[in-house]
DNA sequence: TCAAAAGTGTTCACTTTACACCCATGT
DNA sequence: ACATGGGTGTAAAGTGAACACTTTTGA
C-alpha cells in the first residue's frame, strides 16, 4: 500500500474519533550547543515541514491532547505544556492537502491551539509516527532556511515571542536546561531567548542574588581552561521567586 | 410556543451552520463610575449568568465570530477585542444543559476560545437576544453575590489577570474610557485593573511624561469642589508608547 | 602559558517611592 | 469653608549598564 493510500485509510479510521475542526499544534524547543532548536516533522508526501500536531478526541482534555500527540508523533513524554495562543484564521490549512480529494475531513477548516512546550533534547527518544518520514530538531537559525506548512512559521514565531515575554514568570529555565549546567549555559539561554547580550557580569550577581541556584560540588571537564562549575536549580526557591517575577530582563 | 421549545428548534437550525464543539466567550469590560462592570446574561430557563458566548460557523475567521456573537446577543459592535485563553477541560460544562435530552448537540463537550473586549458603556445600547432574559452590565465587586454557568467565574478572572498583565501593552484605557475623560478617572481605572493604589503626584508626572494625553479647554462640571480638566488621548503618540510599553506599573 | 571561568568592586545615570507642600476653585 | 484637583520639590532607595581587575585552573 503506498504511503498516500496508507494515510488515507488511517484518516477514515479517525474520523470517529476526533473533534472536527480542530488540531493542538505544540511548539517543543529544546536547547543545545548554546543554540534553541525546534522539533519539526516532515510527511511522507511532502517537502514541507510541519509542527508534530494532531487532533483531539472529543472526550480527553486539551491539555491531555497535546501530551498525546506528543507522544505518539515525536516519542516525547513528560514534558512541560502550555497553551500560548489559537489560529483561527478560516483558510489557514486550505493548501496543505490539495492533492487530496475533496471529501477528506483533513481538509475541513482547522482552528489550531498553540502550546509550546519546554524539552532538554539529551532526554530525547524520537521516533518517528506512521504519517512521518523525519522527526528531527531544527536549529532556529536553520529554520529560514527550509519549507513550513500552512501558518507553522507564524505559530513558532509567535511561540517564541511568548517564551521571551513569561522568561521571568515560568519555569523555562528549568524545563530546558539539564539537571546540572554551567553559569555560561544558564546565561545562553537568556541571551538567545531574549534575543541579545548580557554582561557576564552582572547576569552572575543578579542570578546569584535570587538565591534559585544550589551550587555542586562537579565541574565540566573538557576545554583547555579552567572547568567550569556545575549549578542545579534549588527549586523550592525558584518556584517562590517566579510568583513575583525574576527579573525585568 | 414554551421557550424551552422555542431554544430547541433554534437549536437543531443551528447544528449544521457551526464548527461543533467549539465556542468563543468574550468577556466584555466597561469601566464607570470608578469600577469595572462585566456584561453578563441570564438565559430564560436558568438563573445562573453567562458570558455573551456563542458558537463559531464554519466559515468565519474566529476572531470573526467573536465579533459577531457580541453584536447578536448583546447589541455591542465596534469593540475592541483580543484573544486570551482556552478553556479546554473535558467536563466543564456537562451540568450546564442537564435539563435536556441527550441528543441536543449543545450537550457535546464544549471548547472554548475566551476573548476580553473592552467598551466604553456609555455606547451600548444593549439588546436582550432570544435565548436570554436579561442583559446587564454588573460591577466586579458584585460578581461573588451572583451565580455563574460552568467555569465563567474562572474565565472572568483569567481575563481580568491578562488585562492587568496588558496594561503597559495594549490600548486598555483608551478603549475603556469615554473620549473626554478627568485624570483621577485615569488613575482609578489603573488601579483597578492593578488591584492596588497609587500615588497621585507620581501618577500625575509618569501620565505627563508620557506625552500621550492631550487637555482640553473644558472642565467637568458638578462636585461641590473645583472642577477637574479634561483630557483625551493623543492616539498617535499613544500608539507609539505602547510599543515599548507605557510602564512597569 | 594561555584561554576561559569565577568572583568582586565601583561608578554613573536614572527611576521609583513616599511624602509634603503649595495654590486654585465650585458649591 | 472645604473638599477636591493641579502642580511641584525633594530625599532615600533601588536598578541597570559598563567596565575593569583579580584569581583559578585544565590542557
Amino acid at each position: 500500500m503506498d504511503p498516500q493510500q496508507q494515510f488515507l485509510k488511517k484518516s477514515e479510521e479517525a474520523k470517529d474519533l476526533f473533534i472536527p475542526h480542530l488540531s493542538t499544534d505544540p511548539v517543543v524547543f529544546g536547547f543545545d550547543q548554546s543554540e534553541l532548536k525546534v522539533l519539526l516533522l516532515q510527511m511522507t508526501y511532502r517537502k514541507q515541514w510541519l509542527l508534530p500536531g494532531g487532533y483531539v478526541k472529543k472526550d480527553e482534555d486539551l491539555d491531555a491532547a497535546a501530551e498525546r500527540v506528543l507522544r505518539e508523533r515525536a516519542g516525547i513524554s513528560d514534558v512541560y505544556l502550555e497553551e500560548f495562543a489559537v489560529f483561527g484564521k478560516k483558510n489557514r490549512s486550505e493548501f496543505y492537502f490539495e492533492d487530496f480529494d475533496e471529501s477528506l475531513w483533513h481538509k475541513q477548516r482547522f482552528i489550531s491551539i498553540g502550546y509550546y512546550a519546554l524539552y532538554n533534547p539529551d532526554n530525547a527518544n524520537l521516533i518517528i509516527d506512521e504519517f512521518s518520514e523525519k522527526c528531527e530538531w531544527i536549529y532556529l537559525s536553520q529554520l529560514s532556511e527550509i519549507e513550513l506548512a500552512m501558518d507553522h512559521r507564524e505559530i513558532i514565531e509567535k511561540a517564541l515571542l511568548t517564551l521571551r515575554e513569561r522568561i521571568s514568570y515560568k519555569p523555562i529555565g528549568y524545563n530546558l536546561l539539564p539537571e546540572k549546567f554551567t553559569l555560561s549555559e544558564l546565561q545562553k539561554l537568556y541571551e538567545t531567548i531574549l534575543g541579545k547580550e548580557l554582561n557576564r557580569g552582572n547576569f552572575y550577581r543578579k542570578i546569584k542574588n535570587l538565591g534559585i541556584l544550589r551550587k555542586l560540588d562537579e565541574q565540566r571537564r573538557g576545554g583547555a581552561h579552567k572547568s567550569p562549575d556545575l549549578y542545579s536549580f534549588d527549586e523550592e526557591n525558584y518556584k517562590k521567586a517566579l510568583e513575583n517575577g525574576l527579573n525585568n530582563w
